[in-house]
DNA sequence: TGATGGATTATCT
DNA sequence: GATAATCCATCAA
């Protein structure tokens, strides 16, 4: 992939300016079988220790310490004991901001994509946090990756802008904390873009005494 | 040490 | 719309 890089400074403001500003820019990651690359279209901000929502809530712990790391950096979380989902690290380093990556259009490498994805179709290939993630080929591995190294093996390149009258904002999807708080943009009519989904509860498995 | 609940998605009805 | 799949961080005891 070449193109121009988001610079650092790109990613050390506060995060919820961060947010909006990335939609319409690429990230792309380069392995070994070929590049992918995903136009943004759908982002969630998350605070660090001042919103109840973000992982970095409780301080810092082994899962979460990328985000309290240096801007420009990737944090891949592991969750629902299946799913990869993927951040960029904003603000200062010490802080423990985050935008979380939650929906993209495939725009090179969609043959790779498909290989990763093959029962989706081509929209519904980045639909999705986990399914950018599994579009892209990351998983734990990309953890601490720096996106604004040329050459590095992730980076973002700066793409077309999206257009501010076509951001909307709205709660973030499927969280339980701080429900009420604004920080899920999108760009308004693209298709890529996942179905809104408030946060429900799962019902455990009821466990039997004999089987 | 055990219980609980996830920044989700595919696949049913 | 509902639910299963299924690892792991967190918290109570």
């Amino acid at each position: 992939m070449d193109g121009e890089l988001l610079p650092r400074d790109f990613f050390d403001r506060p995060v919820d300016e961060v947010a909006p500003s990335l939609l319409g820019h690429v990230i792309t990651h380069r392995t070994a079988e070929g590049d992918v690359a995903a136009r943004l279209t759908e982002v969630e901000a998350y605070a660090g220790p001042l919103d109840p929502a973000s992982h970095a809530y409780r301080g810092r712990t082994r899962r979460n310490a990328v985000m309290f790391g240096p801007p420009g950096h990737v944090y891949v979380y592991f969750t629902y004991g299946m799913h990869f989902c993927m951040n960029l690290v904003c603000g200062p380093d010490g802080t423990s901001m985050a935008v979380l990556l939650r929906a993209g259009e495939i725009i090179a490498g969609e043959d790779m994509a498909r290989t990763r994805r093959p029962r989706s179709t081509v929209r519904d290939l980045a639909r999705g946090p986990a399914r950018l993630c599994q579009a892209l080929g990351v998983v734990r591995e990309q953890n601490g990756l720096d996106v604004c190294t040329p050459g590095g093996e992730m980076t973002v390149l700066r793409g077309e802008a999206a257009d501010p009258a076509l951001i909307r904002n709205g709660p973030r999807t499927g969280v339980n904390g701080a429900k009420e708080v604004p920080w899920r943009f999108w760009i308004d009519g693209d298709p890529t873009v996942s179905p809104y989904r408030p946060h429900v509860l799962r019902r455990r498995k009821k466990i039997t005494a004999d089987e």
